[in-house]
DNA sequence: CGCTACGTTGAGTGGCATCAAGCGCGGTGG
DNA sequence: CCACCGCGCTTGATGCCACTCAACGTAGCG
């Protein structure tokens, strides 16, 4: 069974055989398991390995000096955390759990053996990366310009759309195993008003939040609701130049 | 004279006189003058060159369909474009000028070519885009948490902190080409609320701003009064693993 | 069976938006 | 040279969206 990393990669690049070998095999050398709501780094560390997330959710975050806190990120299975890792002094934010996770650890060196030897892999993080710092640029406009209402079903769309990239959807729905504090710290809201505005979203037939179960009945809907255009997500690539230049 | 992306790049990598000679010949090539208030790329068009800034500012924007419009980042002179425009189909952003602005292009093969014969500058293009990631993501934890007056602040330290790094400040003053209405877009909030939070910065000696001339009497004190930390912008980077790797 | 974490609800407040009008200045054309 | 115009800045009045504070319900768990 080809991990989370792997799932999403090959929706966008012609992984070969090989390439998805040693993705797999790298992922399974470093297991850790870890509880929910604990640090994997923190700001003003410096690792010397990446961390893939194989089950369970995490988030970058950020905390100012008189406790507010903003998540920066959430990482779905598949999500590498911190490629940037091997250029930068130090940590600039810290990286926590959300949920209980399972992540593989992938050293420097594993990382850069595999890349040396499999360029559509190294295409492909590439494209990972890009996608996740256009996730960013998302962020902000969501956070900018969008209404509560908006910027929640926003982020409905974009969780559930990630979760589909690797096949962890079923139907119309997806877990959504974090709380409506998180919501709230991601989004840049409070938690009473998260929690009114996703009364808002059920009242209206937009979503349905169950447990830790978001069902989303209606896409099309929500997505027109919340102005939400997938178009940063960059969901329909297979290799722009990677195809032209082999084969 | 070395062009600005120079003067910024060898505060963080140690650049040969080869290295400098090619980036700055690179970006002698096609310069192109631009009015204010111009786009140079679209949303949903596929260019095949980088923009770097030689002067003048420039911003990454998006705008959602009724018209609010998000500034998502600022570019100054030194700042390259869109260095990830080789990997995705196309851009999900719209580039335009704030002010008059001169851009060097570089080609697809051009940069190639440099990063392939200059290793040193691959590293400190790759810190150049690391950073420009970070701030992207600063600009989240700006928008989500801080109050208008901070946020403010806050994208003053930073806008003076990296004119400063391409030697564009004097003393304690800089240019600012923008006007008020940029800085909302950017911000995420309102013209007349930034008018107003303006005022009261003023008010309290932490900044003027006359005409296009920002002016930080008291940096220390405006950092404290906008809960902001450079740590995000990387500026005392030299090369990590690169020392520690060569020579 | 109490404890704790999460979700929910109400009341009151305030930060920031919106609307609207006026000001100052540089540019332009008669 | 001056009237005019447009853009950016400023100010006031008003209102709403979302925050804060506080209490209570509920479910999982030791």
């Amino acid at each position: 069974m080809d991990n989370p990393l792997v799932r999403k990669l090959q929706r966008f690049a012609r992984l070969s055989a090989g390439d998805k070998q040693a993705l797999n095999e790298a992922a399974r050398l470093n297991v850790r398991r870890i509880g929910p709501r604990e640090d994997i780094i923190r700001e003003g560390e410096s690792p010397d390995q990446v961390n893939l997330i194989l089950s369970g959710w995490a988030c970058r975050y950020k905390q100012l000096e008189d406790g507010r806190r903003q998540i920066i990120a959430f990482f779905l299975p598949g999500d590498l955390c911190d490629t940037h890792v091997f250029v930068m002094r130090e940590m600039d934010h810290s990286i926590g759990t959300l949920s209980a996770v399972t992540v593989a650890e992938i050293g420097r060196d594993t990382l850069t053996a595999i890349t040396e030897q499999h360029p559509r892999v190294t295409q492909a993080l590439w494209w990972e990366m890009l996608v996740a710092t256009a996730v960013q640029r998302e962020w902000t406009v969501n956070i900018g310009q969008r209404t509560a209402t908006e910027r929640l079903g926003h982020l409905f769309c974009e969780l559930f759309l990630r979760m589909r990239a690797v096949d962890l959807t079923d139907g119309t729905s997806c877990e959504l195993p974090i709380t409506q504090v998180d919501l709230a710290d991601a989004l840049g809201l409070s938690n009473v008003h998260v929690n009114r505005v996703l009364q808002e979203l059920r009242a209206n037939g937009l979503v349905t939040l169950r447990g830790r179960l978001l069902t989303i009945p209606d896409l099309p809907a929500l997505k027109a609701a919340s102005l939400f255009n997938p178009n940063y997500l960059h969901l329909d690539h297979i290799g722009r130049h990677l195809d032209a230049n082999e084969e």
